[in-house]
DNA sequence: CTTCAAGTTAAAGTAAGCTTTAAGTCAATA
DNA sequence: TATTGACTTAAAGCTTACTTTAACTTGAAG
């Protein structure tokens, strides 16, 4: 048991619930930052936790990574973040989260609608036919915004 | 232009917005099925135009195509979909949808308290931190339903 | 008939997000 | 000190959902 202010691999694994292997890979995406031991061994500051348990939390939202990069860079280089500093990114990861609802909200009004006249496809159904004939993506897609959209064809 | 019950494949994918690649891939996966001309070709019926729009509406709401071919199955081996057949499984992802939009605004409202303490992490963030010392996954994750879960460390 | 866009296949490539493997080193305990 | 579990690296592997490539064939218009 260790109450030092500096976690090995295995204490940050247990209790930030990602493998080790996670840990590494997000170390090399320059995700978190990690110091060594004499022997060449990482050793993590405690703040490590919260990164990591923002990322999960971003990712569950689902945040690339590469978004969650940038999010994470909001963070200050220096000096440990504070709590306005978290509260900062947090309040803008808020917004993505409502973005997010309404979209799916929207998708299911639109759904809803559908379960009404069966159709789900051809000329009527914006939902799922975004671009067939006269309709192009972009119209019909006014369902969906972009958080959730997938490019046709693709 | 051609008003016949068969199409070719730059036909749907035209009408479809899927690259014929991804059509081919979609047979290869078992989603859809096309019979073929003398020479060799794809011939789809206009049916297929119908599936590949629930394919497309189902991936944007975060289906696998795992679990589309599932919702798939649902429909009727020999006979034509009727409009009753599609309003089932429209009606069995309506519910998946609504679990979706529920989860996300747990976990909105987990991080609106979030966004008060500034803590984001550690024994007291349920959404961030779910296993964290004695908290385990599956209670932390309370305000993450299966949907949405994705399970600490991998 | 010729021509050429459209279609065919198998196989390899891509991107994200990690995990696994192999082969070897560190560090804490007995 | 000897052991053993924890750790290190580079590189390859995995899964999903497709796209790209290469080399070749169909089929419809002229």
């Amino acid at each position: 048991m260790d109450t030092h202010d500096v976690l090995t691999v295995s204490e940050v694994s247990r209790r930030s619930g990602f493998a080790s292997s996670a840990l590494r890979y997000y170390e090399a995406e320059e995700l978190i930052t990690a110091s060594r031991s004499a022997g060449g061994q990482r050793r993590y500051e405690r703040a490590v936790l919260r990164r990591l348990a923002f990322i999960r939390a971003a990712s569950n939202v689902g945040l690339t990574l590469d978004e969650i990069r940038t999010e994470l860079s909001r963070l200050p280089d220096r000096r440990t973040p504070t709590k306005a500093d978290w509260q900062k990114i947090t309040r803008h990861w808020y917004g993505r989260l409502n973005e997010q609802i309404a979209a799916l909200e929207r998708l299911r009004d639109g759904l809803d609608s559908c379960i009404g006249c069966g159709c789900l496809s051809l000329k009527r159904c914006a939902i799922s036919n975004p671009r067939d004939v006269a309709a192009t993506w972009t119209t019909g897609a006014a369902l969906l915004p972009a958080v959730l959209r997938r490019p046709p064809g693709r």
